[in-house]
DNA sequence: CATGTTATGTTCTCACCGAGAACATAAAAT
DNA sequence: ATTTTATGTTCTCGGTGAGAACATAACATG
């Protein structure tokens, strides 16, 4: 957590009161884990039934949520169930893998559904595809895009995704007039929304999220939000040189962990040659043939899982997480190696944090941890007093 | 800074708008350059002049601040001052050092006042001493104590002070019935809070601190406040191995980057075995000799500074900071080696960074960083709401 | 020195808010 | 059929800040 934290203390009159009231209700009924009642949000912002009366009244004619009958439980007046209003504010989400996307779409309460897919060039022509999607299922209720991608996007503007080899690509130059307002967010750090949001990660002050796929990278989760950094392009983890490596990076610097922990060290271990977004079914075959027991592949699996454990030792030092959760090849290599992931970390904590390592768990959300984080993303924009003050 | 950041949104009736504003008030006259007048607050916090004469009037009737007339400036009504209350409420800092203590009085506006000091026999009788300056200092306007001490506090119980030989010393012992409301804060996270408040780091949202002494540490500063972590003790980025050292750190871990920044890292070149708080002379002669450009001296200052600059370019790629500062032998080895420090930055930066490296800039706070960030965080317990209202 | 200009202070009215109490209602339990 | 329970609705109250109008205190001008 940050302490003495000093958020934005904004102008706040009588008006902006309610407004504040708003968003914490369409909050609470976004993040339940299931429906919640009138009633119970009543108790649960610890208002009076006649004020929640009146911000669900107000919600409902805006055509912000519905109130539904809910079924009668038990002795007293039965209440109603907050649920999403079918002409309420939607968001749609695009997770752009290296040669295919999904696009789904997110409305309050979280439900997800995915609405379309496709194959793509491995070109950033990919945008024009999203677009066109986009366009096909947006609705007069769209409020906002958010597209989850696999590499930095520094300032918001300039994509980097090393392994399909795009380098400063200008995403104004893809997404101009015509878009619904929209963010774009790396895929390590989304997933680790998603998982602080809705999985793994749930509830957790201070975490750390990381993906594993061709190499690794994360996000530092801090009260829900993923910390970002001045251009927007924090997260890099994998880019630190946290194990001892004396090899030149792809990114420019010696010696990253990333050459240590994901499917290119497995590759590199083989004599292989990494790079550009090949060899995800080769680190498969190589956790599988580890499984079985397989020497060589086990002394793979086991550096990998041994170079893993030492970076999160470290970075546990520094930011001091609760919990770290881990995706993608970051859960095969827990499943198969957990005792060497931990100690490993272990021997990377200073002396005395060692009585209480951070608890490391496998993600939740699974693969769709992007798509979830970019379209949680997107729907945060409609959760804001700002967008309510414009709507109502 | 922290995207989708969900601050605990409170309860909010119009009782809580108004000490909301008495807040936003008192925060904007503590922060302020210079004193505020009531008129300038009202247009900061853009609030009428009649609700300014309400809220001043109400924080005036309770001793929190006081209006004085303003000389008049030109034409118009003549405005007026708004000032520390003479019974308004202080709150005490305390440094600890490694053999000497200081306490310093803050009032609201941030006047520092240092009231009195002494030496200690390097024992935790040291906080009994301190105690004791707090009972003779101590006015019925004392509402929160800070203490600045050069290790972790985990837990905000558990102390660990490596050159004192101090392992878990339990603060509960030291500090419990008798004591004002306390914290105790690492004197590098609140030299870093300080820069941040009133320094180099003002105004920056995703900004590092550094300190460097016997070894570095520090603390990651998110919109004016530190990360703190799950226990309280984020910041020992001197406890990654980002340099490559393959030697086995105080700490317990194999190769920490403050094995290569520091007096201990000068002492080490020369042979010396570092340890317990001793060599800050010896650091000092070093610089100078590095300075009058002594070879071995300066070959010296080169590693360090060149290990510095490597582990803040590990750390700019992880965290996205606009600013990093740094204070202690950080000074001087800016000073000494700037071209250095900065060219090892660029080359730890991921190849897209370079373009725009963050900005590298000395301290400014000075030698009273510590006491200064104590007193802030012991002075923001006066900024809340909960503490308005207990006080109104 | 009187008058005009400017900037701020004060007073007043208005419309907003949520709380709490009292009463009404709709269910299940007896 | 009546009682109990939980929630919904109505009402009143006291709080808030905004904006306008007017008052005041300074300096500038003629």
């Amino acid at each position: 957590m940050v302490a003495a934290i000093m958020p934005p203390m904004t102008t706040m009159t009588s008006a902006d009161l309610r407004v504040h009231n708003q968003v914490r209700l369409l909050r609470a009924v976004h993040d339940a884990a299931e429906p919640l009642t009138r009633a119970a949000v009543a108790r649960r912002l610890d208002i009076g039934r006649n004020t929640a009366a009146a911000l669900v009244g107000e919600l409902e004619e805006a055509g912000l949520l519905h109130e539904v009958p809910a079924e009668a439980m038990g002795r007293g007046r039965p209440t109603t169930l907050l649920v999403p209003h079918e002409a309420g504010p939607v968001a749609l989400a695009a997770d752009i893998r290296e040669d295919s996307w999904t696009l789904a779409r997110i409305a309050l309460g979280g439900e997800l559904t995915v609405v379309d897919s496709g194959d793509h060039d491995r070109t950033p022509a990919v945008f024009a595809q999203i677009k066109a999607a986009v366009d096909q299922h947006a609705t007069k209720h769209l409020t906002a895009l958010g597209i989850a991608v696999a590499g930095p996007i520094r300032d918001g503007r300039w994509l980097h995704i090393a392994h399909l080899g795009w380098n400063e690509v200008d995403l104004d130059e893809h997404m101009g007039a015509g878009w619904p307002p929209t963010k774009v967010g790396n895929d390590a750090r989304l997933a680790g929304l998603a998982e602080a949001r809705r999985g793994a990660l749930r509830g957790a002050g201070t975490a750390l999220h990381f993906h594993i796929d061709f190499d690794i990278g994360g996000t530092l989760l801090l009260g829900g939000g993923s910390q970002t950094g001045a251009h927007n392009i924090a997260g890099e983890f994998g880019h630190m040189p946290l194990t001892g490596s004396r090899l030149r990076c792809m990114c420019g610097v010696q010696g990253c962990w990333s050459l240590d922990v994901g499917t290119y060290a497995l590759m590199r271990h083989f004599g292989k040659e990494p790079g550009y977004g090949a060899g995800r079914e080769f680190a498969r075959e190589v956790l599988a043939r580890a499984a079985r027991g397989e020497p060589e592949a086990a002394r793979a699996v086991d550096e990998n899982a041994a170079a893993l454990g030492r970076g999160l030792g470290a970075l546990a030092n520094a930011l001091d997480p609760e919990a770290i959760s881990l995706s993608g090849l970051g859960i095969d290599l827990l499943r198969l190696r957990r005792g060497l992931v931990e100690q490993a970390c272990r021997s990377g904590l200073m002396e005395f944090r060692r009585g209480e390592p951070p608890r490391i768990a496998e993600g939740t959300v699974g693969e769709i941890g992007p798509l979830r984080g970019a379209a949680e993303i997107a729907f945060d924009a409609v959760l804001t007093s700002d967008w309510l003050k414009r709507r109502l």
